[in-house]
DNA sequence: ATCGATAGTCTCTAGACAGCATGTC
DNA sequence: CTAGAGACTATCGAT
């Protein structure tokens, strides 16, 4: 075999990468999609790989770097862009097994709270996530300087609409026509990877060839009919013949578990609520135990050992409860509410095939890599604004591709559901759609409000691209560009532009006549795009007005020339801010230092203003002293949960009356205006859940009071944690206040430091100097205070009889308090430890 | 009296990225 | 345009 045109052996890469693929990771051939890609890829080519999941996307990527840093490029840098975190660690892990292999220095780089950026500035290659290389690309060009190839996982991610814009910005930055920076695309299949090529001027390698056959049914009911297979080789042969499952009729889900036992299957089921993961998994672990309890199974055995440990990783709440209840059957459920540390566990226990079934939410479709035998989607709806509709084709797959594990498995089997009381007609339908259909096309979001604003600041605020009309060429070079009439793109930058410009995050700092030479005379116009004839094309108007030079002030603006040829504000949506007059394409902008500071922060600019006024009007209200508008914590938890930044919880029917009172108790203390009222009260709700946080309520009572799961607590807390600290920031750099004013400022912002601890580590304020130390949480914190402690040096001069009222308490044992000890002893000795220095003698004129 | 099946009613809905240089009190 | 699962409650019947 190894003399076969795929072999590993016979590609033209260095040795050392060779052997390392062949030995290490037992890879000895390529697969035909692998093979078709690798020509391009080698070649320093623009790639475009659409193929399934699991067809070894990441190999050929890789290839693609080694090829680049050792041969083509040596010593140039490359940059893997992943969608999670979650990813960016299992990338990390592989890249730096290589990485040892060939001598490359591997970093992460990952929205950095704990110590998850490894050393990136020396790094060969950088692991990050679409969101990060944004903000270092921004912030810390230097960093990036030297790349010659960039990877760009899961690039249908531009379709998705908070976070695909992103993504096409970072690709845009590498498409003009002086970089040659190599961009290695991968993508799961969709509708039009022409275009998505043709944008990213790449060679375009599709195929739907998969390593493990992957067989997929519908199941109406209990009856199972194969309709297609995709194989190694031929589609569509030897389909098996329709079945019925054994099992009740009515439950399908408990036929298809009782199937997957009797045949030892693993499985996989894909719900559309967490609600009804949960239930599911409770339902089918009774089942099994059941079964099992009747047969002496000793895998109960095994389940319990599995019970044991999932529960120390559990915070105590009721979700943790029904977790440990679920896996005694080897069945749980998963989805965002569980913390990270139950995740992990999870999916680890599933591939060592101790647990026989996941059911969960599509959390785990794009999770990191966790195949199973079978996968089912129970539920191919989901209630989405106000209505339930299909899932798109594209999910669905990206859910299917998790069936058949490479390597174990010969075959995967992929069932959809098919519901209603016209389930068999429905099945077809189904089959049509999900099985035969096509999935959906990819199209840029950039062009939401949220992506443009933020986007034409960062590029404003980077300098380089700081004219009108380099803005506009940048914008071009986007997917969006590529696939829009101009004529509405522009219209569109031209409004954020101005918008910006008045809430005096960019400055227009004059037209630049110098820059008329450089802007071409010839524009094309898409024939497509039907521009207004009557007014003068924008080149000409450009190059027709003289006299304008670079000056800064308001009346050479007003006296510019208008630019863009077309009638502007033709048809704006309500409610958005219509550009006034158009900007001239020589007009050139400059960043604000409060502009710099929000694209600094990776703020929302909408966010930046909305926490700058709200500061504002807190250090009035400190300055006043006025008891009808105090300044308060929880005013600044609603503002922050304000921001179009943070992701507020929603409440229920239920919570109403609560969330109303609330309201009315905290209304004089706001910092910002209310919206409507569903928008208030779940600001409000979120505002209350921060609260209760740091007033160290526990999980479970959290979860009584607001119904809120662990896993969305801790993400709400990174999310202040990171706007408190922004604020902060927005208020130190506003000099509205220095002079008289400054102690009032002051004032805000050591609340607001205080106040993102304590969101940090979730205490009062008499645990914070407790809580820094290692091993100590807030609940160790607070038994520590209770014996009377404030400082982490008194722990020294703690008593043995309190050292054995502490040690008698839940959490503490004789090891940990003595790691504690030497711990402080260490850091006292330190700080005691004080040296005389030279630099410390002052100077002879010195006050 | 207790339990359980059944039918009818009410409620609620997936996920997850981003900062930290400086220098203020 | 395009809901449906799950929890809860009322009712009735069997044991």
């Amino acid at each position: 075999m190894a003399s076969s045109s795929n072999s590993i052996s016979k590609l033209k890469i260095p040795t050392l990468a060779k052997k390392f693929i062949q030995e290490k990771w037992q890879i000895k051939e390529l697969y035909p999609p692998q093979k078709k890609a690798i020509i391009p890829v080698i070649n320093g080519e623009n790639t475009l790989i659409s193929i399934p999941t699991a067809s070894g996307k990441s190999l050929i990527a890789y290839i693609g770097i080694i090829q680049s840093l050792l041969v083509r490029n040596k010593g140039s840098k490359a940059v893997y862009i992943v969608p999670l975190k979650a990813l960016a660690g299992e990338k990390f892990t592989e890249l730096s097994e290589i990485g040892e292999a060939l001598g490359l220095k591997i970093g992460l780089s990952l929205g950095d709270r704990e110590g998850e950026n490894t050393n990136i500035k020396n790094a060969d290659i950088i692991v990050c996530t679409s969101e990060k290389f944004d903000s270092l690309m921004r912030n810390k060009p230097e960093i990036m300087e030297g790349l010659s190839i960039i990877i760009a996982d899961e690039v249908h991610l531009i379709h998705d609409y908070s976070r695909g814009p992103t993504m096409e910005i970072n690709l845009t930055r590498f498409l003009n026509s002086d970089s040659d920076v190599q961009i290695i695309a991968l993508s799961a299949t969709i509708g039009n990877s022409e275009d998505l090529a043709k944008w990213l001027r790449a060679k375009l390698i599709v195929s739907s060839w998969r390593p493990v056959t992957l067989e997929q049914s519908t199941l109406a009911n209990i009856d199972l009919e194969p309709r297609k297979r995709i194989s190694t080789s031929k589609e569509n042969s030897n389909l098996p013949p329709p079945r019925t499952l054994k099992g009740p009729a009515s439950q399908p889900m408990i036929a298809a578990l009782e199937d997957s036992l009797e045949q030892n299957i693993q499985s996989l089921i894909f719900v559309s609520t967490r609600r009804s993961a949960q239930s599911l998994a409770r339902k089918l672990s009774e089942r099994v135990i059941k079964k099992w309890t009747r047969e002496k199974n000793d895998r109960l055995n095994e389940l319990e050992l599995l019970k044991k440990e999932i529960s120390l990783l559990g915070d105590d709440s009721s979700i943790s409860d029904s977790l440990e209840l679920t896996i005694l059957g080897g069945v749980v459920f998963h989805h965002a509410g569980l913390n990270s540390k139950q995740r992990k566990f999870i999916e680890e226990a599933f591939r060592n095939k101790i647990i026989l079934c996941i059911v969960a939410t599509p959390t785990l479709a794009s999770g990191v890599n966790l195949p199973a035998r079978r996968v089912i989607i129970r539920d191919l709806k989901r209630y989405e604004n106000g209505m339930s509709r299909w899932l798109s084709v594209m999910e669905v797959q990206q859910m299917l591709g998790r069936a058949g594990r490479p390597r174990y498995d010969s075959i995967g089997e992929a069932w959809l559901h098919c519901k209603g009381e016209r389930s068999y007609e429905n099945a077809d339908e189904i089959s049509e759609r999900f099985i035969h259909g096509n999935p959906e096309d990819v199209t840029s979001k950039l062009a939401s409000e949220n992506a443009l604003r933020t986007h034409i600041l960062a590029i404003i605020s980077a300098g380089r691209i700081n004219t009108r009309y380099s803005i506009s060429e940048f914008f071009k070079n986007t997917f969006l560009g590529y696939s829009q009439p101009i004529k509405i793109l522009e219209e569109r930058i031209e409004q954020w532009i101005q918008w910006l410009s008045e809430n005096e995050l960019i400055t227009r700092l004059g037209c630049n006549n110098e820059l008329y030479n450089s802007i071409p005379l010839e524009i094309t116009i898409d024939e497509n795009e039907s521009w207004n004839d009557d007014v003068p094309t924008w080149i000409n108007i450009a190059k027709d007005s003289d006299g304008i030079s670079l000056e800064n002030n308001s009346e050479t603006i007003s006296k510019a020339p208008k630019s863009l040829g077309f009638n502007l504000a033709s048809n704006w949506e309500e409610n958005s801010v219509q550009p006034k007059a158009s900007e001239p394409l020589v007009m050139t902008y400059e960043a604000s230092e409060f502009g710099r500071l929000v694209n600094r922060m990776y703020l929302d600019p909408t966010s930046g203003l909305l926490l700058r006024n709200g500061l504002r009007r807190a250090v009035r209200r400190v300055f006043r002293s006025d008891e009808d508008i105090p300044f308060t914590e929880e005013g600044l938890l609603y503002l922050i949960s304000s921001t179009d930044d943070f992701m507020n919880f929603w409440w229920k029917d239920s919570e109403y009356e609560k969330l109303l009172e609330k309201a009315s108790i905290i209304d004089n203390e706001l910092l910002n205006n209310k919206e409507l009222e569903d928008i208030h009260l779940s600001r409000i709700k979120s505002t209350m859940v921060l609260s209760d946080w740091i007033e160290e309520f526990e999980h479970r009572e959290l979860e009584k009071r607001h119904n809120v799961m662990p896993g969305d607590l801790r993400s709400r807390i990174e999310l202040a944690e990171w706007l408190l600290f922004s604020a902060k920031q927005i208020l130190f750099y506003d000099k509205k206040f220095d002079g008289t004013y400054s102690d009032s400022k002051t004032i805000v912002m050591e609340l607001i430091e205080n106040l993102r601890k304590r969101i940090r580590y979730g205490c009062k304020k008499e645990l914070l100097n407790l809580v820094t130390l290692p091993n100590i949480g807030r609940k160790r914190a607070r038994d520590l205070v209770n014996l009377g402690l404030q400082r982490p040096n008194e722990i020294l001069k703690l008593t043995s009889n309190d050292k054995n009222k502490l040690l008698s308490l839940p959490g503490w044992g004789p090891k940990l308090l003595d790691k504690l000890i030497q711990r402080i002893k260490k850091d006292t000795e330190i700080i005691d430890y004080k040296e005389k220095r030279v630099d410390d003698e002052p100077l002879p004129e010195e006050k």
